[in-house]
DNA sequence: AGCTCATGGCGAG
DNA sequence: TCGCCCTGAGCTG
């Protein structure tokens, strides 16, 4: 269930149990013994996340890279670890821990330069404390690609996923298909630093809130929603569904092969500030 | 048992 | 824009 949040929290997550540590890293499936048998006894020196992609980094220019891709997932577990199921692409354990990665994406060996590279064709992470949602503005505001499909282009803003995106675009009242250039500055910076606080209680919580206090379902006497991803939103997967603002259908469309969902009557055309 | 769908992304045409 | 890769849950029979 991966969107930046999610890997963010991995990364920790992975520091928590086996960082400073000798692993054992095994590839259960047969797809990355290679790799595992590479780091297999080595240290586990530090992770790190930038967008949905994450590092594991064992010294002696050796990181593995791990991107869940829309089905991969990781499960944590004390030892003893039970005996690994046919699809673990990667098992680490030590001691006191095991941690299976299944349905990755990717899941390689890299270098230092390999890994470089990866965070050069990236965009700037709401995650990330040192990066600039500055840097994002300057390929939206020349861009006539519509705000929906800019969010969700990772070599402009990284880890926002199609969940964010139909939320924050809703936060603020932005029509999903006007044009990045189309964007205020001013609509941009509270679009940024919305997702920098979104994106921080996501990976507090490790799940996907944005419902304002005011629209909680206790505020609001209706019933929690119940769903995958499990946090209370706006718009994302309720097509057909009444607004909790507005009272307006919910809309969803395709848009690039994935669906998005939004209000139009929060989210007028051409309209909003 | 088989189908559909999912918070992602790549490369071919 | 489409097909493809990765897995598993929740349907339908």
């Amino acid at each position: 269930m991966p969107e930046g949040h999610t890997i963010h929290r991995l990364a920790a997550d992975y520091a928590e149990r086996f960082q400073g540590q000798q692993v054992r890293a095994t590839s259960p499936q047969g797809k990355f013994s290679d790799g595992a048998a590479l780091v297999d006894h080595q240290v586990l020196e530090t992770t790190e996340a930038h967008g949905k992609h994450l590092f594991l980094g064992f010294g002696m220019d050796r990181w593995i890279h791990i991107h869940l891709g829309l089905f991969g997932k990781l499960g944590f577990g004390t030892a003893p670890a039970p005996p690994p199921t046919d699809t673990v692409r990667l098992r680490l354990a030590n001691t006191g821990f095991y941690a299976d990665l299944r349905g990755p994406t990717t899941c390689a060996l890299i270098t230092d330069a390999e890994k470089h590279a990866i965070h050069d064709r990236l965009g700037p992470d709401p995650l990330r404390p040192e990066d600039d949602g500055g840097r994002a503005w300057q390929r939206i505001s020349r861009s006539r690609t519509t705000i929906a499909a800019l969010l969700l282009d990772q070599k402009i803003i990284a880890g926002v996923g199609n969940v964010y995106r139909a939320e924050v675009l809703f936060r603020h009242g932005i029509d999903p298909y006007r044009a990045g250039r189309d964007l205020t500055r001013t609509q941009w910076d509270a679009i940024w630093s919305d997702l920098v606080a979104l994106m921080r209680e996501g990976v507090r919580h490790n799940r996907i809130d944005t419902v304002r206090p005011e629209h909680t379902p206790e505020a609001m006497g209706r019933p929690p929603r119940v769903d995958d991803h499990g946090g209370e939103v706006y718009v994302y997967r309720r097509a057909l569904q009444d607004c909790h603002i507005c009272g307006t259908e919910i809309r969803t469309a395709g848009l690039a092969a994935r669906n998005l969902f939004w209000c139009p009557g929060c989210q007028p055309t051409g309209g909003a500030a």
